[in-house]
RNA sequence: UGGGGUAUCGUCAAGUUGGUAAGACAUGGGAUUUUGAUUCCCAUAUUCGUUGGUUCGAGUCCAGCUACCCCAACCA
């Protein structure tokens, strides 16, 4: 019988968001040209949402042989500092990305304001002299319409003569907008003259003193889009409802630059996906800064912090990053992704690039009592099972050893299968050893186990006569006491007890008073997020560099940490390993 | 008393001319294992927010309803 092969090519779903890019192309939309733009505004750390951005930014253009360039948008000065930029060009190079050019929205700085002023000739735009409040009030509700502002129809003279006053730095912060006209009644808010410039007379980083009123985010990204050449303009879900008004800003500009046919092409395309969203952890930059003001954690590359340089010190790799955000996708639903896959994406990485290491994090002494004091033994220990290119490196053995404190236990229920009166393990790499019967440790007066007794059964090592002598027991690590290093660990847990940090603030904010800041966050913070202690582990580790990927066998991955030298070993843990045996 | 967006397993997510519910994580069971890790098997939605309708046949079409998210910053 010959069974019917059914060969089921299946090919791999892509996004709605790739679909909309391919299906241009196919089209031969924009001379069949593909551009993107990664736009990040140069006020704070990146984090693992913009990540997401990030790969599909880069991502697809790669894929489609565009170019992705970085764009820093920065309109306003008031937030934004030199210091960010860096921080954005190294994570997104950690990441594995290139860009094409670094921009800025500042360089449109000009074409904007000129754009501007051709708008205001055409009686698109007219300078508002009412308050912030007063615009406000007449901006109507949602559900109510607004109405026209009284300077509204003033003369294009007047709104040419006083938007060059708005820029004179002269003219005090706040005194006047510049503002589009279109429609005080849209139900779409933001078509209800939305507000294009407004005065800071602060210096801009990049253009020192030669502005002084600035461009709004909405009147600015559009065009740049537009001028820069990029054809898929990617976001996330929350500018949904501005794309509109981008759209009718790219026709303008558009018009004023000589093409007044508004065409569903050679112009940039909105596309809105989901934000990503994990269980316990908080994205809002606002409330990290908190965390980081008060203390809560050690500054904004804290292991414990979702920022990218968080992540990185944290000892996640940029393709397990990577793959996770590959594995939830590009959606329009406003998803709340586990952190269990977050995970499970980070140890299949680690899994095939971490080298191997033995470290005890919760010492008890073990001796061979069968084993002389002053041997040594030098076994080879492999350095990753999943890649033998890794090579391997030696470790010694020796009468006296540290194994874990839970691996050892006098009354113990029946699965447990480590160390115990009368029970076999395998040390790894090494021989199989046995406790007796009676008097297999020793305790201090408080009934703590201060020695444990074994004693190796010979034979027993790799290729020995011995070696596939079957046991009950599992296989347990160790370092010897006379060659191994003490080392600091830091053991990271969640920073927040609850799966939706944002929400439960909120909440408690809404439910005390309105309580702000750290007070309405501390109810939900994990008061053991950081455990630091004292482990030893085997020599070899002197030799790694920081950030380095290591396992702890039978513990988790652990990285390097970039302040670990080797007079002082720093280990943050990563994630643990998968555990099966839960009790 | 507005506009826009979204609803498929515990969590994500495929499902593109209507044809009889992919996959991943999680979970449970088993095999292999000198990491109770890894790897490998097996199980896991008579059902697609809800109610009706069209149809021989609907997650996919139509109508109503419900829930959640976004918009009233001179932030991006």
């Amino acid at each position: 019988m010959v069974e019917e092969i059914k060969e089921e090519v299946r090919t791999e779903p892509i996004s709605f968001v790739e679909e909309i890019v391919k299906n241009d192309l196919a089209e031969g939309k924009n001379g069949g040209r593909m551009q993107t733009r990664f736009p990040p505004e140069p006020n704070g750390y990146l984090h693992i949402g913009h990540a997401k951005a990030i790969a599909i930014d880069f991502g697809l253009a790669q894929k489609y042989g565009g170019v992705c360039n970085l764009r820093m948008d920065d309109t306003n000065p008031q937030k934004e500092d030199t210091e960010y930029v860096e921080a954005i060009k190294r994570d997104i190079e950690w990441l594995g990305f290139k860009w094409g050019d670094v921009l800025y929205a500042s360089d449109y700085f000009q074409q904007l304001w000129d754009l501007a002023v051709e708008l205001i000739k055409q009686g698109k735009a007219y300078v508002d002299e009412q308050t912030s409040e007063q615009i406000a009030d007449q901006k109507g509700t949602p559900t109510q319409p607004g109405v026209n502002s009284p300077y509204r129809d003033r003369p294009v003279e007047e709104s040419l003569r006083l938007f060059e006053e708005m820029n004179s730095g002269q003219m005090e912060p706040g005194r006047m907008v510049l503002r589009a006209k279109i429609d005080m009644a849209n139900p779409n808010m933001h078509f209800r003259d939305p507000i294009m410039y407004r005065v800071l007379n602060l210096p801009h980083w990049r253009t020192g003193h030669k502005w002084n009123a600035y461009p709004m985010y909405d009147y600015t990204h559009g065009q740049c889009d537009y001028w820069e050449g990029v054809t898929h303009s990617i976001c996330t879900l929350e500018f949904v409802s501005h794309r509109p008004l981008y759209d009718l800003f790219v026709d303008w500009a558009k018009q004023v630059g000589g093409d007044d046919q508004p065409l569903d092409d050679n112009r940039p395309r909105q596309i809105e996906f989901n934000k990503l969203n994990l269980t316990h952890i908080l994205l809002s930059k606002r409330n990290l800064l908190v965390l980081v003001k008060e203390g809560v954690v050690n500054g904004w590359d804290d292991p414990r912090m979702p920022t990218i340089c968080g992540f990185r010190r944290r000892g996640y790799s940029p393709e397990g990053i990577l793959s996770f955000i590959d594995k939830i996708g590009y959606t329009k639903f406003d998803a709340l992704n586990q952190m269990s896959l977050f995970e499970s994406a980070v140890r299949d990485d680690l899994n095939k690039r971490a080298q191997r290491v033995s470290a005890v994090v919760d010492p008890v002494k073990l001796i061979i009592t069968n084993f002389p004091e002053d041997k040594v033994e030098v076994y080879t220990a492999v350095n990753n099972p999943e890649n033998e290119a890794d090579g391997t490196h030696e470790i010694e053995f020796s009468r006296e050893l540290w194994i874990e404190r839970e691996d050892f236990m006098e009354d113990a229920p029946a699965k447990f299968f480590r160390l115990g009166p009368g029970k076999e393990v395998r040390l790894k790499n090494s021989y199989i050893i046995r406790c007796p019967e009676e008097n297999c440790c020793k305790k201090d007066a408080d009934g703590n186990i201060t020695e444990i007794y074994a004693e190796l059964i010979p034979e027993t090592k790799t290729g020995e006569a011995n070696a596939n002598m079957k046991i009950k027991g599992k296989t347990i690590h160790w370092v010897s006491c006379r060659h191994c290093i003490e080392a600091e660990v830091r053991n990271y847990d969640r920073l927040w007890m609850v799966e939706n940090p944002r929400d439960e603030i909120a909440k408690y904010s809404d439910e005390h008073g309105g309580v702000k800041g750290i007070e309405a966050m501390r109810p939900f913070l994990n008061p053991d997020s950081l455990e630091v202690r004292k482990a030893y582990v085997e020599k070899w580790l002197t030799t790694r560099k920081p950030l380095d990927y290591l396992q702890f066998q039978r513990i988790g991955y652990y990285n390097v940490d970039p302040d670990s030298t080797p007079d002082h070993l720093i280990f943050n843990r990563t994630v643990g390993l998968r555990d099966n045996w839960k009790k």
